[in-house]
DNA sequence: ATTTTATATGATTACTCGCTCATATGTCAA
DNA sequence: TTGACATATGAGCGAGTAATCATATAAAAT
């Protein structure tokens, strides 16, 4: 049985993925599809270690889920949860 | 005109606002109505200087507003998109 | 087997952010 | 107008975090 303090904790890190402007960019990107590393990389124009990283993070909090075809591994959105509150943070951060 | 990367800022923006344990129960107190500093600092049993700071980031980021009367300063939210979004990320963080 | 390519990760650093303390501002009462 | 109460705010500190650099792991190619 979680406590309220707990569930609004929970919330909290959720709402912490998501209030990071490179997270966001591969949200957005990965809502279009999979993508692997490099790929994700060269879009953002960001380094291959800090797309790594923020990737760990995805993973650790399964935002993500990946998978191996030879040397590349291929990121995409777990599940269709994030893109709602996604979309819905887009939409409502930019509509005034 | 807004570039997509500065639509990304914004929605960044919303969510980081959301981030925080303190601002979220205060979200959520005010959510049932309308409360003074104190009554917000009770609640939350924390410093009426750490309720202040939060909630002066919540009226800059136009989430609260307020409403003097004699000594007290009552804050409220502005509109009902942030509880909305409130409550979906709160949902969706606990449902598993 | 060695090299190349793709990805992951530990350590370091610079920066951000929330709390506390002290103090300022503002309102009312005596 | 002085004091008490309510709120706001600046400075400083400590904790967390995102990017970088260096290096490790892993798969494929030669």
């Amino acid at each position: 049985m979680k406590t309220s303090l707990q569930r609004i904790q929970e919330t909290m890190k959720l709402f912490k993925i998501l209030s990071d402007q490179t997270r966001l960019r591969m949200i957005a990107l990965l809502i279009e599809g999979e993508f692997c590393v490099q790929e994700i990389s060269e879009t953002l124009h960001m380094s291959q270690s800090s797309i790594s990283h923020q990737l760990k993070l995805l993973r650790d909090t399964n935002v993500v889920k990946t998978r191996r075809e030879g040397k590349n591994i291929f990121y995409s959105l777990k599940d269709e949860h994030i893109k709602t509150i996604y979309q819905m943070g887009y939409d409502h951060a930019n509509e005034c």
